[in-house]
DNA sequence: TGATAAAATGATATGCCATATCATATGCAC
DNA sequence: GTGCATATGATATGGCATATCATTTTATCA
């Protein structure tokens, strides 16, 4: 089934019951063996205040009272655990986002820098069969997609 | 119409008249108003050379008598005028390599390295109505397939 | 051909981003 | 509570790419 519900992250109120957010992704950790610390629960917390993919270094502008060193790794191990996605800009510069579970690709607005999970866009198949036609075989792939969201299509 | 034919940049021998090759190039530059150095023919004759996507740092180290920054300039220098394009690795390392004009994908062997153009596979069409569908005016995209060649099948 | 202005070069400095190091602190199982 | 593995954080390190700027080179025009 095709779904074509948006999900924006970007324009809109902060998430509601944020708390209960944190407590299951560090449920989640717990059940793979990491530990529940302070300093680990500031930086999801953190994270799932963004309303818009972030930088590393903004997460750690948001977190004074956090090493720099916790702040990478805790959100290593978020995106190693796929809590977090990553999205590369156009620029290359890599920022992240909670993750909307499964693999999905990023609909990125270049003006205010807002994401939507593309939906409906089964590209996984086609990519496949073009590999085969030149005797690879695929193991995986890399897809950003870059444009204007509907609220900046004006400006 | 859709091709299939099959543009291997690795597992070859050495391009011939690559001599012309660095020629082409240069003229081109030089409708553009860039000037005809020694320095940049070195680059461009060590970009045709490589039979695989290389890293800026390959390049420096196949050029010790030319300067790092004149490394990086020309080779910026050729991306922007398309004459070469930058892969993106699965761990996010930049490579390069000689373009094949127009805009395309590539494949990329994780194994030996070797890149292929995607042909017979248009993205950009479904690409643009999911992006529409989410409300988006889509204005560019970057995909890298990822896999294994031929060759490299069963090692 | 020779003078001239603009462009290119290259040694080096800088800056950014991310990880490595390692002594200290903390969570958690018992 | 105790002990130990894990986590933390101040700082150092390292990679990659660009910035700086004095010097050299190119291309043009007299």
């Amino acid at each position: 089934m095709v779904t074509t519900t948006l999900k924006h992250s970007g324009h809109e109120h902060p998430r509601p019951r944020s708390a209960a957010v944190v407590d299951d992704i560090v449920a989640q950790l717990s059940d793979r063996g990491y530990r529940d610390t302070e300093p680990r629960r500031l930086v999801i917390s953190a994270v799932a205040a963004q309303g818009r993919p972030f930088t590393a270094e903004e997460l750690c502008a948001a977190l004074p009272c956090v090493g720099r060193a916790t702040v990478y790794r805790g959100l290593r191990l978020l995106v190693e655990t796929d809590q977090v996605c990553r999205v590369l800009l156009e620029d290359r510069e890599l920022r992240y986002q909670l993750s909307h579970q499964g693999h999905h690709h990023h609909l990125l607005c270049a003006v205010c820098g807002a994401s939507a999970d593309l939906e409906g866009c089964d590209v996984e198949d086609m990519l496949r069969e073009a590999a085969a036609a030149a005797g690879f075989r695929m193991s995986g792939h890399w897809l950003e997609v870059y444009g204007r969201c509907g609220e900046c299509a004006d400006c």
